[in-house]
Order: C-alpha cells, then sequence, then structure tokens
RNA sequence: CGGGGCGUAGCGUAGCUCGGCAGCGCACUCCCUUGGGGUGGGAGAGGUCGUGGGUUCAAAUCCCACCGCCCCGACCA
C-alpha cells in the first residue's frame, strides 16, 4: 500500500475527547474517528488491525471445534420475553419497533437467539457437544461511553456459545475455550490474567474473566501473590473474620443524641468510637421486598454478593421513602434492632461487642447494641467487598488489587436460558432434558484497544507483530531523488513479492515528518532509504521496538526483513 | 439521574469578565526554498461562533430555553 493514496490521516494534535492512551494513539494514528457519544468509524488502518484480532481469534475457536455462524443483530421482544430477559435488561437495551409496531432489540448479546436456533435443529444427544460462534456489532446503551473504543455503544464481538448433554462435556468445552482464549491473548501481546468473575445479570454458574493489567482498568481485581488466586472483587470471597474486637462482657444498652449525623464516618467521629464498632445498616428492595443487609462499619457492601446470598433477580437501594417505611426514621439513623423486615448479616458482624447503631429514630444512635442480645439477623452471609490486605480466601496471605480491562469472558450457564426458552434435546434413554450451556465471550475491538494501551511508548504504537495492520514500512527520504525512490519501490516491490504486508510512505514529505508518523504508526519493522546510505548501496532496516537500525546492502534487504520477521 | 465544565474553520485554541470589522497555530491549495527527526518564505481558500428565542442602534460576548459533548459520581457487562 502507497501512503499518498491511503486514507491514513495522522493527527499532531491530540482532539480533545481522548481520554486515555489508546484512544488518544487510536485517533491520532488514523485508526478511527468518533462519530457520537460511544460511536466509531473505523478507518482502513484501525480495521485491518481489527481484522488481524478477528483471525487469530478463528483459528483458535476453529481450533477447539468451534463453527462460525451469523445470527441477527436485530433480534424479536418475542425471544427475549421467553428467556425473561425483556423486562430486566433494563436501558442498557437499545429497543426499536418496525412498521407494523414490532418490538425488537439491538443485540447486546445472543443467547436468545441461539437458543432458540438450536432448539428448532437439534434432536439427539447424538449431535452434542455443539460450539458456535460468531463476529458481529453488539449494542449496548451504556450510561457512560468513555475511554474511546473501550467501552463504546457499538463494539466489535466475538461470542460463541455451546451446548451439552452432560457436564463432563460443558467442564471440557469450558476449558477448551479457557485454554483457547489463553493462546489468542498471547497471540494478541497481551499481558493478561484470568481471574474468577462474578456471574452477574447474564447468570448461571462459575466464570472467569480475562484481564489485561492496566492503569486505566475499569475493573478492580483482587490478586494473591501467594497461590495465585485472582478473581474481580465484585466475586471475591471476603476471608472470615478474624476474633472479638474487645471482651465478651455485654454493656448496657443506651440511647445517644446524634443530631443530623448519619454516615458511619461522622458519628464515629462523634463518638470516639472506631468504624470497626459500628454497624452499618443499608437497606435495600429484593423482588419488590425489603431486605436489611447489616455490615460492620469499617467495610462495604458487595451488591452482587447481596444478590446472590437473596438469589433475587433484581436488587435496588431503598427509595427514602421505602427507607421510612422501613426503619421508621430518616435515611442514616437505621439500625438493625426492632427492624421489622429481614436481615441478612454480613459475617464480620458477628464479632463486634459493644456496637453503635442508629436507633431507628431520627437524630439518634444506640450504644452497646449485641448480636443475640438486642438483635438476630435472619441469616448471616458474606456480603462484603474484600479489601487490599484482607487474607486470601485460599491460603491466607494478603491479598493486593489491581486495575484491569476485561478482554474476554468464560461462563457455565447451565439450563438457565435452555430450560426457560424449553430447548432440550432426547437422552439414550428417550427422555427429554435440557441443554447444558456455556458462553465464551471476547470484545474484539476492545481488545485492540487494550494492546495499544499496553503496547507503546511516548512516541507512538509499538504493535506485536500478530496484530499489526502491516508488517513493515518502507521511508524513502527523499521523493525528489529518482534513486532513492527507485531503491525503495525495489524493496517495496519485493516485499509484496513475498506476500509481506507493506507500507510504502512515498508522500513528498521531509525525512522528520516520515520518521514521526513511522513511530506513531508503529509498524514492527521499518526500512529507511536515504541518499546517504545508498550512497553506499546500504538501506537501514530498524525495528520499532528496539533502538538501533543495522545496515544492510540493498539487495540484501527483501531477505534480511523475511528472515526477521519470522522471527 | 445528581454535581461540575465546555461548544468559535478538519484539529488545537484566543476573543466572552467590560457588547462595536471573528483572530492565531497546525492541516489544506498554489509558488519558491529545503531534503536523515514535524525546513524557511510568500500568496490563497475555508466560519449559520451548537440551535432557537429575547435584550440592544449593535450579540461569539448579556438573558432564557433546548441540543450535543466532556469530567466526577451513581448505575451497568
Amino acid at each position: 500500500m502507497k501512503l499518498s493514496k491511503y486514507l491514513l490521516p495522522t493527527l499532531k494534535e491530540v482532539p480533545s475527547e481522548a481520554d486515555t492512551v489508546a484512544a488518544r494513539l487510536m485517533l491520532r494514528a488514523g485508526m478511527i474517528r468518533k462519530v457520537a457519544s460511544g460511536l466509531y468509524e473505523w478507518l482502513p488502518f484501525g480495521l485491518r488491525a481489527l481484522k488481524k484480532v478477528e483471525r487469530i481469534i478463528r483459528e483458535e475457536m476453529d481450533r477447539i471445534g468451534g463453527q462460525e455462524v451469523w445470527l441477527p443483530t436485530l433480534q424479536p421482544k418475542e425471544l427475549w420475553e421467553e428467556s425473561g430477559r425483556w423486562p430486566v435488561y433494563g436501558k442498557e437495551m437499545m429497543r426499536v419497533k418496525d412498521r407494523k409496531d414490532g418490538e425488537f432489540c439491538l443485540a447486546p448479546t445472543a443467547e436468545e437467539v441461539v437458543t432458540d436456533l438450536v432448539r428448532r435443529e437439534v434432536r439427539s444427544y447424538r449431535e452434542l457437544p455443539l460450539l458456535l460462534y460468531q463476529f458481529g456489532e453488539k449494542f449496548r446503551d451504556e450510561i457512560r461511553p468513555r475511554f474511546g473504543v473501550m467501552r463504546a455503544r457499538e463494539f466489535y464481538m466475538k461470542d460463541a456459545y455451546s451446548f451439552h448433554a452432560d457436564e463432563s462435556s460443558l467442564d471440557k468445552t469450558y476449558d477448551d475455550c479457557y485454554a483457547a482464549y489463553g493462546r489468542i491473548f498471547e497471540r494478541c501481546g497481551l499481558k493478561f490474567r484470568p481471574v474468577e468473575a462474578d456471574t452477574g445479570a447474564i447468570g448461571g454458574k462459575s466464570s472467569h474473566e480475562f484481564m489485561v493489567l492496566a492503569e486505566t482498568g475499569e475493573e478492580t481485581i483482587a490478586a494473591c501473590e501467594g497461590c495465585g488466586y485472582a478473581a474481580n472483587i465484585e466475586r471475591a470471597d471476603a476471608p472470615p473474620p478474624t476474633a472479638p474486637t474487645d471482651g465478651h462482657q455485654h454493656d448496657e444498652l443506651k440511647e445517644v443524641d446524634t443530631p443530623g449525623v448519619g454516615a458511619v464516618e461522622a458519628v464515629a467521629k462523634l463518638l470516639k468510637l472506631p468504624a470497626e464498632k459500628f454497624l452499618k445498616t443499608l437497606i435495600y428492595v429484593a423482588d419488590g421486598k425489603p431486605v436489611v443487609a447489616v455490615l460492620r462499619g469499617d467495610t462495604e457492601l458487595n451488591e452482587p454478593k447481596l444478590q446472590r446470598a437473596l438469589a433475587a433477580k433484581q436488587l435496588f437501594k431503598a427509595s427514602e421513602e421505602i427507607y421510612r417505611q422501613v426503619a421508621g426514621c430518616e435515611p442514616g439513623f437505621a439500625g438493625p434492632a426492632g427492624l421489622n423486615a429481614a436481615i441478612v448479616a454480613d459475617h464480620a458482624v458477628a464479632d463486634v461487642v459493644n456496637a453503635v447503631s442508629g436507633a431507628n429514630k431520627t437524630d439518634k444512635h444506640l450504644v452497646n447494641i449485641n448480636v443475640g442480645r438486642d438483635w438476630r439477623p435472619a441469616r448471616y452471609a458474606d456480603i462484603r467487598m474484600i479489601r487490599p490486605g484482607d487474607k486470601c480466601p485460599r491460603c491466607g496471605k494478603a491479598v493486593a488489587f489491581f486495575k484491569g480491562i476485561e478482554v474476554g469472558h468464560v461462563f457455565k450457564l447451565g439450563t438457565k436460558y435452555s430450560s426457560a426458552m424449553n430447548a432440550g434435546f432426547l437422552t439414550e434413554k428417550g427422555e427429554k432434558s435440557p441443554f447444558l450451556m456455556g458462553c465464551y465471550g471476547i470484545g474484539v475491538s476492545r481488545v485492540l484497544a487494550a494492546a495499544i494501551e499496553q503496547c507503546h511508548d511516548d512516541n507512538g504504537i509499538i504493535w506485536p507483530a500478530g496484530i499489526a495492520p502491516f508488517q513493515v514500512v518502507v521511508l524513502p527520504l527523499n521523493v525528489s531523488e529518482p534513486k532513492v525512490v527507485e531503491a525503495a519501490e525495489k524493496i517495496y516491490e519485493g516485499l509484496k513479492a513475498k506476500g509481506v504486508e507493506v507500507l510504502l510512505d512515498d508522500r513528498d514529505q521531509r525525512a522528520g515528518v516520515k520518521f514521526k508518523d513511522a513511530d506513531l504508526l508503529g509498524l514492527p519493522w521499518r526500512v529507511t532509504v536515504g541518499e546517504r546510505k545508498l550512497a553506499e548501496g546500504k538501506v537501514e532496516i530498524k525495528a520499532r521496538a528496539a533502538g538501533g537500525g543495522e545496515d544492510v546492502p540493498i539487495e540484501k534487504a527483501v531477505d534480511v526483513l523475511l528472515n526477521r520477521i519470522k522471527l
């Protein structure tokens, strides 16, 4: 490809919208342009890289027996009603109507359509297992799109779905996908880490996320360097509480005035007591019923855990109105004593002796409240967030937090969708049984952004060879010098003839401009053709990732590069 | 949805406080110059100043409404 004819508009200045390194570089390197919030155009250079990632994924999915399909992006409401997700998915799902007022959504994911396909076409256990995958646009109406294509409203995704007759078959495919994902991200040049994940709204049994470690990551991972345990903090088990913080003597319950002071930190300051002595009382609504969560004052609620503990389909914070109905006071003054609602208490609460809590009276708190004597939870559960320095739930060493970008996710769905949608097969015994399912996603556009986030320097992108849009850029430094042009074109044509993807910067630009753009575009290999070295019959070959070039005779340049590229 | 900020040429911005010819840098077109890290000079083209309304002799500038975008938070794969 000749750069003079290629739609590759590089930018010297950074558009103000760029909020991460990757977004800045993708815009500057002419890979993408923004059309509206969370919506992007992919230009030729960017799309080439995206297709490289796609190709790697396709190869690895095919390798484990995946079969590529193409499912509709526009999906009928009826299927989503069958699975029960039409009302549950919420505002994040883009919904549209056709001319007959029929309702559809723009696919945020494809469990429903693929389950529908398989229930119609597969009858027998003999046809299982089945691993289907596709590439396509997904739509999610994010509250706040950001970080360029990292969190966009329309994005490019590989999604795969597997169907099984039994658990061991599901386990095998899950493990195959897990391994394939490792190979995919490896080939994309990413430093990544698989972590245990919450199963979230999609629902299901076990689940792992593939995280690219990056400062700008939106996910937080709790990881133990001791035993290798790593989990999304939404999922990470909190360690069991240690010992009671002081004696077992239960002192007399007292009511104290705390006018206008509701928050734990503020009351702690007022009463000169540490936050560990407090009971934090939170009121939620789970599937329409109010529930109360009680935590130790220095810990935070983990909503997904509470939702799991309650087995609730929907969970949200109680409105102030409901709060008043349940607690009988203004928000901030609720406490577990005398509440008329089911209480779920975090394990850590059990050990707090002579605690402080809200009194369920506005501007009042209770001192020396004790579980068992003054209140009783309906049950204990792990509902708090893990904290940095907490003990690893596996080995007991301290865990640390890391930021990560989720690039892939594997789930064991079980029969969640097949049961809801009556999708099943006949077993050996001739009995009908719902499919066991797994699903496996990779954010293709996000992988690319994550790779750039990880592979760059001050001057631009440094492409991992596997996903570089081209392998080589040839720079004739002075196009008004025929000898330079001739030598550059010879190398360019020579590489093309060998099937190497090569870009020729034939623009009438100064050397400095070409060097700057070459660094920005970040292709793995650069061939510089200038008068100075040409006089000795040589050109310079330089790797983008390494400093210092190597001078080679013109006639050997193609062969030398072919060798280097193989490495 | 709450809080904050911004909207002026393709990109980056000045001007707005205190109303009075819409400017600058980069990019773009043409000419000359230069030719190994964003040359130097000259000439040019490009604007509903986000949209609508109001105040005024006069609005990019002041007022109101709306739209869009960005940041923080809440929310969420």
